[in-house]
DNA sequence: TAAATGTTTCAATATGTTTTGAAAGTTTAA
DNA sequence: TTAAACTTTCAAAACATATTGAAACATTTA
């Protein structure tokens, strides 16, 4: 395979993986593109790249910078702004697992905790229905503190964890 | 909060958890209703409480069997089909992770391979698009026997996970 | 066998999301 | 201060995905 052919699969298939995740398409092919080059590129390059517009390249960008994996550089003697990715894969994963954490699962925890404090002796099916989300309640809680344990081991936690539960 | 109003709560809120991960909002909703139903539920429940068409239940049902997540059931005396969802929580966490790497993962990390066998020899760009794409690679595959560690450990993986990060 | 009961499929439609592009906004340099 | 260089915003348009509903299909019972 050809650099080109391969470059141009690489930000197809992390944009197609993005999409099965909740991240858009172009969100995730800016990220693809900025993570693979050596330089911090322009907003024009990025356009002129993915054939995207300036309003969804900037769009995106701001989003990236949200999620705290994309940076805003500026080049001595540069006005144009540019910009790069976060080149360590480990943090990348754990600030992604992070802005998860916080914006599905804790407040997915909170609705669990609201509903399941219903009254069960009303009738067997609101018995059934506490008892269940209790259970889920209790059970996101406890992967959700997994989560944090497993990615506040700073630095390479894959490794170390899949040594702890080999051990 | 009334029963009622905390079970359209639940259904409507992991529906819209579904969504964010990829996962259609009334496959999502049709899994939730099942989940908190003390008894298996016919085409005809299912359609009446969620307010949906013939087709789409029909459609998603399918798909949540499909995961391993839906059981189709018989009743004595009943010729109509009725459904139920897998009540261990833990399992169902357990198959969906399965699934999801089967279905995600396992690809990316085939094109991740395809790609990062390119010649880095050709410019400095392919080189450090090679060693971005095999750091890549390695990172997500490690992510992956990780967690087939983690679910691999049949009961109570969340619990025995905690313990073992924590020595 | 035909009628009754039930399920699946799929083209058309509705709904939801992303993208564009031009106008408005901002910053810099002279 | 004004013009030039650049970025952001947002309504409209394009695109993608989910949903409907009626017809086709399947199974059971009489």
């Amino acid at each position: 395979m050809k650099f080109t052919e391969a470059k141009s699969k690489f930000i197809q298939t992390w944009g197609a993986l993005g999409s099965q995740w909740g991240i858009n398409k172009t969100m995730a092919q800016i990220h693809a593109l900025l993570m693979i080059s050596p330089e911090p590129l322009s907003m024009e390059d990025i356009m002129e790249e993915l054939q995207i517009s300036r309003g969804n390249t900037s769009m995106n960008l701001r989003a990236l910078m949200d999620w705290g994996i994309v940076f805003k550089e500026y080049k001595p003697g540069e006005r144009k702004e540019f910009f790069t990715a976060e080149g360590n894969i480990d943090e990348l994963a754990r600030k992604i697992a992070k802005e998860r954490s916080r914006r599905e699962i804790k407040p997915t925890l909170r609705v669990l905790q609201d509903i399941s404090a219903i009254d069960g002796s009303e009738s067997s099916k609101a018995a059934h229905f506490k008892a269940k989300t209790e259970e889920l309640y209790d059970f996101v809680s406890r992967a959700d503190n997994m989560l944090e344990k497993i990615i506040d081991q700073k630095e390479n936690w894959i490794t170390k964890t899949i040594m702890k539960l080999m051990g």
